[in-house]
DNA sequence: GAATAAACGAGACGGTACGTCTCGTCTTATG
DNA sequence: CATAAGACGAGACGTACCGTCTCGTTTATTC
């Protein structure tokens, strides 16, 4: 979303270049207002005031304050999550499903739901959610699918991204729908469930 | 939401009685507006120019512009879905995912969404959707649920709640979260994939 | 330049009536402000703040801050200066000309002048301040110029267009171009001048 | 206002000299945006981009941007229009007033119009059209008065400030205030009026 | 049939955030 | 070291929408 790298022709571009100091006060103090009252109590001029970037700055390198909201939320989150692969899916997806819903449960679950709200509404940011977040996720769920059939623990027959919906889908359902709660015991429910069925055999 | 009958001591209060014909003409305008521009289009006073009701009158009878939004789009599902109930709870799923599915992909769907995505920062839209949609949906789910296991075809060991979860969530999932398509096929593969589970016997 | 009276069709306006105590309370503080600082001190959001009046109706009623500005300007001034006549033009003529000059030489005189700087790229400005105080200034003049006329003490081959800017601009000439001094006794040099002319008979 | 000299120690000063191409295409750009759109169009990243020369060089040798505009002005001026001496102070002060009506006519009439009114809320750049502009031109009037005194054409008895504000400020009076015609006719009549008096014998 | 009571339309209003603009300063790399 | 390029802080601008308010009018019940 921000041009991380405007350097256009050459390796380094005419004039003063730009402070990569502005951009992560900006993304910090974006990210603490975030967490202290919620995307909708986040307004540009607080942006500005507590990270002593001006405005101007701010809606140079940014289209609106929802673009920083992305920028800051996925800068701010341990992309580091790495994908599980202890040879069992089972095990394999009851810790990616324990991760998402640690995360969901955690200070910035709300963040992360009001960006999807605001996703919504805003094409902007649901790409930049898919791109940058989902699109991670599912990459892990399908790794997991994907040698769990390999190693004939998982049917073969079941498209991976219904794979993938299945067990993702109900946890952000959780979050964003109803008020159930997300604790570790609902997350292993929901892989067994998913994994084993509902039918009878 | 609305005070539908705010009617105090006796049967017929003092005084004008409220117009059966504002409340609807208010949120017949504010259904089209939805359709038209989205939840952000949908502003109080278009609401009131459409309408021909006053501003006044509108913040009179609703707290404010998503509450008018919430019981306009209320108002305007056809609730006499039903539940479905075949004998098999297979094809009892079957009914209820299509019918969820044809209604995300619909002319709705989309205020669906961002009516959720505005529940996310307003927790007054969040119950009155819980209550209203969500709470009808999943006692549908239950139901099937619950007769599937009386009649041996379902787990009996496995939560209502989460069986719910695991059936609804993906569906709810590919709308809020990805861009996937919401068809019958896939409506169906969900159902399949969520009966037999991912593993192997 | 406000439209004072909108009563359109009928005596009294449907809907809330514009609240007098705004306007006024606007253009007070508009003029202190001036007085204060000067036209470019005086911002909207100062109006806002020191009138108790909003932004968002201050714009409603003038379309920028210079047309406050001059509305306050004109509002100030005790227009009630009236068109001396003493049976003299010169007199008359005199009478007048220290009436502008100690008004230029006043607390409101820079904002006078400030203005008609003003005005200079803004034909709106420009046309306001013609039209309600040149205009007033002129017709004064235009009247003492054609009874002195009359009374057979002033030359009839003058154009009156001109008899009036000999009189009144050299005063403003002062004002805006030069930093001369604008007293009662540059006041009348200037009247004496103008009546006797440079040239020897 | 510039610093044209900035010759410290000796003369040729250490490093990169100044260059001269610079200053000249700054008030060459300069010029021409005021022309085209005034003094309000004529913003400093406009005269950069235009001219060539960076903003932080203009800011070295202006202080802002009015002081180019001031510089601009003056050096597009044809300063070279010199003081009549015909023998009659008459013939002088028509020849002086037609120059200037001219001038306040043509194309940098409106540029001039807008400067002065800048200088009333500017005190440097009023400062340095007094110094540079006005003071020539009272000084050319003060000559042809001092020189139809000596003939024994004017009055002796009249101050030559007031004399010179009789003939020149009428004109800047209606190029200010009034939209009122500039044009040779206008001039003439104005000298005529200010030489003879309104005033019968 | 008047008096009372409440709903209603019209629209002005205060508040607040938005995103834009220009000014004048600064920080680089280049000549 | 002067420059071009251009990022930056400051702060005013004018707009949009929200939800409240103040009118006068309309429509019912109550006395």
């Amino acid at each position: 979303m921000t041009d991380t790298a405007p350097t256009g022709p050459g390796p380094t571009r005419a004039g003063r270049p730009r402070s990569a100091q502005s951009r992560s006060a900006v993304l910090r103090a974006t990210a603490e207002l975030m967490r202290e009252g919620g995307l909708r109590a986040m307004t540009t001029d607080l942006i500005a005031a507590r990270s002593g970037v001006s405005k101007a700055t701010i809606y140079k390198w940014w289209p609106n304050k929802y673009a920083v909201a992305v920028d800051a939320f996925l800068s701010a989150m341990d992309t580091a999550s790495g994908a599980p692969d202890t040879g069992s899916a089972a095990t394999d997806f009851r810790i990616a499903v324990r991760g998402i819903t640690e995360f969901y449960a955690g200070p910035d679950g709300r963040t992360f739901a009001q960006l999807i709200g605001e996703a919504q509404s805003d094409p902007a940011v649901a790409a930049e959610l898919r791109e940058h977040l989902m699109a991670t996720r599912r990459e892990v769920g399908r790794g997991i699918f994907d040698r769990g059939v390999a190693r004939g623990e998982l049917r073969p027959d079941i498209d991976r991204e219904i794979a993938v919906d299945l067990v993702f889908g109900p946890v952000m359902y959780r979050l964003l729908a109803t008020n159930a709660p997300l604790d570790v015991a609902t997350a292993d429910a929901i892989v067994e469930a998913a994994l084993r069925g509902l039918a009878l055999p």
